[in-house]
DNA sequence: TTGAAAGCGCTAACAC
DNA sequence: GTGTTAGCGCTTTCAA
């Protein structure tokens, strides 16, 4: 009577009302063969009974399993954050998995650190969002510690882990090549963080398609940025302070051209009329600002199940597929159109020196 | 030699290499007194040797504590919820507490469930945000499982846990005033989520501000929403599809207002010009939109630190503030303005007999 | 200042 | 089908 008032019912307990053995309520429990139906039924009763609920902990120590998988990101961008979660969520629902979230402040700067700290939250597993995910220190240590884990966007091969992408490079061709199909032949980009190993991947893309119309990308057009939408603003609102302006911005993530956009307006400049911006991600401020802008859809919520999906795999003992490249697309918004006349002219001069491949 | 590869090295291990008793191990780090400094140093140095990590699960089983926390919510504004875990991290930021996130898809559905997952999910205590932090079943059968508990945002009273909010009614009050102060005499309302009780809370601020003026908001005018850009997009749709037109719309979060402002301008209604919105929460995406959304800034981020305060406090046994108040404010942006003159004087006439108190 | 031994609540060989 | 028993790795009386 009054059984769980003081101390929480154990399987003991339970055993004893039921008048079985632990072992036998063990089964039942785990729902193991071999129990017969009236005894089930007993059991289960006592359970309901005294409140019964399995200690999680002595599950834990015995099997070796928390069920716990963790999220290890750094945290530039909120939507790209939100989106991933939301991924890593939708692939844990209904299944016994919980999500912890890990946030780092700088992952290059101590690697070690971070290893220690998913140790210490008794993970199973650990879903590897960049840059976290391009750190061989973290990724060796993790291995060392018998930690599954699953790599996002990772940019260095490895042998840790599986990894699910996206072909940052050609994706940045692509919308590139957008740009230089409307017309723009002198361009500025606000880069992400350095530390991220895709900023220099997203570089090399637009590079790579400004080359085809015989153009470089000139290095005094070129900010760092740091992700945020702030940091897009600085380095915009410097990019625009001189009076040689750019006809069009290429930011490295969708938060950095909003703030690209709030620059551009502050300076009377009109998007796309007098300066085009476009992003990459197709987070959720890319669809709310205005102009809405042109982005490239990065499948952060795709890849975040899939490699949700891996690190399962690994603890159930499935072999999980070792990589997964998910499909880009180019998403043409308002944000970038073609540029003005006189700018036009400049451009075309250029490509007719070029060999004027262009249409 | 070796000594991580197959097996985790455990306390007695550690105690055995060097020496002394698994109980002087486990002083050692527990930072217990009693224990000399060389039998100190000779514990640490074995622990280094042996790459040891003291077993979670093991911990727990005998202390009773996970340290675990988890963020109980419901989804409907991406925003909100990015706010809140962002303030729960920041406070657990330097503890040993970990979070654990635990989206719930209709709390009010289920109440029952949600308990079982918490107590299935071993946590020390948990951060209730609305809709959650409301239910009755859901607080009881937490203070019956042990598990502590802060609320965020509630509305109706209950003993079980501390809480911390925000007062909405007022807040509502004041927005809706300041609409007033513009000339506006005929907004229309889109809700929230109706089994989100400050829905209510903020309907009744709108309202009584409207009194004030003798003016009540038509019946008609009225939509319920789900507090999702979709939901405001949809209802705003709605209600601008009649000919008879508010000069204002309250959404009752940013998303929705968001939602409202692509809804405008579908129509080719200009914001401010032809239609005044407001929002409330200051989330992200009222400053980004464009307009900026005149809102209410809700203090989400600190009432989630001042939440998980709470919680860690009874988790440290420290006998924590019972209720906690933060204060809002109006942020006046550009999305409303004074209805156009037409309006104007409906709204004059109308001020005029309910006895012309609008200045 | 240190150690031996008894559990925390559960699972899993292995016997019956 | 069912029960006995020995741990999982740690903390904690209590004695030395």
């Amino acid at each position: 009577m009054a059984p769980h008032l003081n101390r929480r019912s154990t399987l003991r307990d339970v055993a004893s009302h039921a008048d079985v053995s632990i072992k036998t309520a063990s089964r039942v429990f785990n729902n193991a063969p071999h129990v017969s139906e009236p005894v089930r039924q007993r059991v289960r009763a006592a359970a309901e009974a005294l409140n019964y609920h399995p200690n999680l902990f002595a599950q834990a120590l015995v099997r070796r399993r928390s069920h716990l998988i963790g999220l290890v990101y750094e945290n530039p961008s909120p939507s790209f954050v939100v989106e991933l979660q939301m991924g890593v969520l939708d692939r844990l629902r209904n299944e016994r998995y919980r999500l912890v979230v890990l946030p780092i402040t700088s992952v290059a700067k101590r690697a070690a650190e971070v290893v220690s700290l998913l140790r210490s939250a008794a993970l199973d597993g650990v879903v590897l969002a960049p840059p976290a995910s391009d750190d061989p220190t973290l990724l060796g240590d993790l291995a060392k510690a018998g930690i599954a884990c699953a790599r996002i966007g990772s940019t260095t091969a490895s042998d840790v882990g599986p990894e699910t992408l996206m072909n940052d490079q050609e994706a940045a061709f692509r919308l590139a090549s957008y740009l230089i199909e409307l017309g723009h032949r002198d361009v500025a980009v606000i880069r992400g963080d350095p530390t991220h190993r895709s900023s220099e991947a997203r570089m090399r893309g637009y590079s790579d398609a400004f080359a085809t119309v015989g153009t470089t990308i000139r290095a005094d057009r070129i900010r760092d940025g740091l992700y945020t939408r702030e940091s897009g603003e600085a380095a915009a609102g410097d990019l625009l302070g001189a009076g040689d302006l750019p006809t069009a911005i290429v930011a490295q993530n969708d938060d950095m051209a909003v703030g690209a956009l709030t620059a551009a307006r502050s300076r009377g400049l009109s998007v796309p009329g007098d300066l085009s911006i476009v992003g990459f991600d197709d987070s959720e401020v890319s669809r709310i600002a205005w102009p809405p802008i042109t982005t490239i859809r990065q499948p952060v919520f795709e890849m975040a199940v899939t490699a949700t999906d891996m690190v399962i795999a690994q603890l159930e003992g499935r072999d999980p597929v070792r990589r997964v490249e998910h499909p880009y697309s180019l998403l043409i918004r308002q944000s970038a159109a073609a540029p003005r006349l006189d700018d036009s002219a400049k451009a075309a001069t250029r490509s007719s020196k070029a060999g004027g491949e262009v249409r």
